[in-house]
DNA sequence: CTCCTCCGCTTGCAACTGCTAGCACCCGGG
DNA sequence: CCCGGGTGCTAGCAGTTGCAAGCGGAGGAG
């Protein structure tokens, strides 16, 4: 019988080679990672950035968004600014939360400080012990994999 | 307790099923999109009731989140769709938060699972944003599945 | 070389937001 | 009676969103 890290570890490669496709991408998406570590200033900024991160093209992210290609590249551009509606399409069609496409808008306060998500989950009582493992293996492979990808220290 | 490669084993599956549908929403979220058309009419409802019971009056209510009070009548009755600017104003004049009136207008989704985690996560600089939603989603299935397998331990 | 497809962008236009000005109504005091 | 001030609602106007149509350019197949 292995040890449950083992296992655990296996199931992190599993899960990321799967999110590798949600990304649209190769498995390249780690190793190459692309620079998604500049803080954009505008919310089109932000967009354009997510959506070359994810290797998807204009087109295509309108397309999945359900808004045109033109005014996907305006507002990306900052010449247009986006409704809220849309907003949530777009992050929808980034699958990204809207809340953090909400901040990069400022229409939405910025959540404070920076709470341990290794307690939050530790200490969250909807979990099980082993649901908590497999969590927290694959957050902290997630964050090896953010370091490597984009070392610069803030 | 069983052995721990089962359990892992039983996780893997549920890993794997939760991703995949991560990875299959992504398209299918152009199919399903237009969630958010129509409800806009029930935040009018909800910004008159808020009002009323803190017995404040339209115009009242106008000057303080600095919007025309002919305006704010027309989004009560739900004949405008107002900005989520607009909507971050009078979330402010009416002093409730601005994420509750998003809810209401359908343009942010109720989260289901422990806050605390969730803002966790989501506030976890040292994720991307793709990586935030594998594990929200994730986290979100485990919920569940804990809730129904121990209702009554809450 | 021609044709085709994809990329992102510019151009006008319908539809909408959010405003100012003004309407009708109700109340308490001169 | 006629004010002045309160309630909410209607009319009509800039300014904007979001779109369809079309542009030039970069590749690939014939």
């Amino acid at each position: 019988m292995q040890t449950p890290g083992e296992f655990v570890r296996e199931q992190v490669t599993t899960v990321r080679s799967t999110v590798d496709r949600v990304a649209g991408s190769v498995a390249e998406t780690v190793a190459e990672a692309p620079s998604v570590s500049a803080v954009s200033s505008t919310v089109g900024d932000f967009i354009r950035e997510q959506r070359s991160a994810a290797r998807v093209s204009l087109r295509e992210l309108a397309r999945s968004a359900g808004v045109s290609n033109p005014y996907l590249s305006q507002v990306e551009r900052g010449l247009r600014k986006p409704s809220a509606e849309i907003l949530a399409s777009i992050a929808r069609g980034l699958k990204i939360s809207a809340e953090t496409l909400y901040e990069q808008a400022g229409i939405l306060d910025r959540r404070t400080g920076n709470p341990d998500t290794v307690a939050a989950i530790r200490s969250d009582d909807a979990l099980s012990e082993r649901h908590k493992a497999v969590l927290l293996e694959l957050y902290e492979t997630y964050v090896r994999e953010h370091r490597a990808s984009a070392p610069a220290a803030s």
